[in-house]
DNA sequence: TGTTCGGGTTAAAGTAACTTTAAGGGGCAA
DNA sequence: TTGCCCCTTAAAGTTACTTTAACCCGAACA
């Protein structure tokens, strides 16, 4: 592939901030990313601040910010008069909401396990039908 | 509300189980669900039969399975034929995937609070533009 | 000189699992 | 009677893409 900071294809670009090329297209459409500039057979290239910008954004996605919040976060990193600490508290906002993904899916598994037991211990292979778990799962609360 | 386990309004139903009316059309249309009856307003009216399936849905769900899975999970604890191993199976990749997705969690929070406390630390509240986390999360891997 | 190949281009539809909206009907209490 | 709340439907909106169809372009190979 050829490479050069000055001109690269969306192809390169995916491959260099690990984005697929629709996934570029799809974010200029959104306008997430400016409008690309076209080499005479209409082609989109890029350049490196394409890839410092992209490359930005996929930290976000994969800090498990929105698009909107990841457009709100690239504008403020963008910006020469807005402080940071807007920003500061979107991601202290974050880890609280993983803190408490982090809790939820541990009960879960719990509750997994447990079902999971419960099945292994009490019905050695019944049907379906009559699976102590199964019928667990069918009482309300 | 009248609730009588003989002939239920679906926003009775919805209640009992925990599950939006909305949601519960959309499980019949797409046959989650079986065609409920109909009063002579052309009303869906549920029976106790319906409350343990759609509880056992919302189970299902809530364990994080898919609709196709749940689907799945649905005929498997309705059989009188066939075993519950295979539910079983299911439960336990479960568990392994919340398993794998807690510790990508966890990594993430590790990373997001070293952001934060990065630019608590080096910022005090500069702009965006300089602002030292941001400036990391600019540069490609 | 074909033609084949691996890029690139677009618009539109598909995905999951609902939610929301619009537009209307039914039944009961004040 | 008039609200009011619940019910009905079909269709569109949501999120963040992915997939598909149908096409173009330049380079390498027989």
């Amino acid at each position: 592939m050829h490479v050069s900071t000055n001109s690269m294809t969306i192809g390169t670009l995916a491959k260099t901030c690990d984005v697929s090329a629709p996934t570029i297209r799809y974010y200029e459409k959104i306008a997430l990313l400016p409008l690309a500039n076209r080499n005479a057979s209409d082609q989109r290239r890029y350049t490196a601040s394409d890839v410092e910008r992209l490359t930005f954004i996929r930290r976000c996605r994969d800090f498990g910010f929105s698009i909107e919040q990841s457009r709100d976060l690239v504008a403020l990193s963008n910006s020469t008069t807005r402080g940071c600490s807007h920003s500061r508290d979107l991601a202290a906002e974050r880890v609280t909401e993983i803190r408490a993904k982090v809790s939820e899916l541990k009960a879960l598994e719990k509750s997994l396990k447990s079902l999971v037991q419960k099945c292994e211990t009490t019905c050695i292979d019944g049907t379906g039908n009559d699976c102590a778990s199964f019928r667990d799962m069918r009482m309300p609360a």
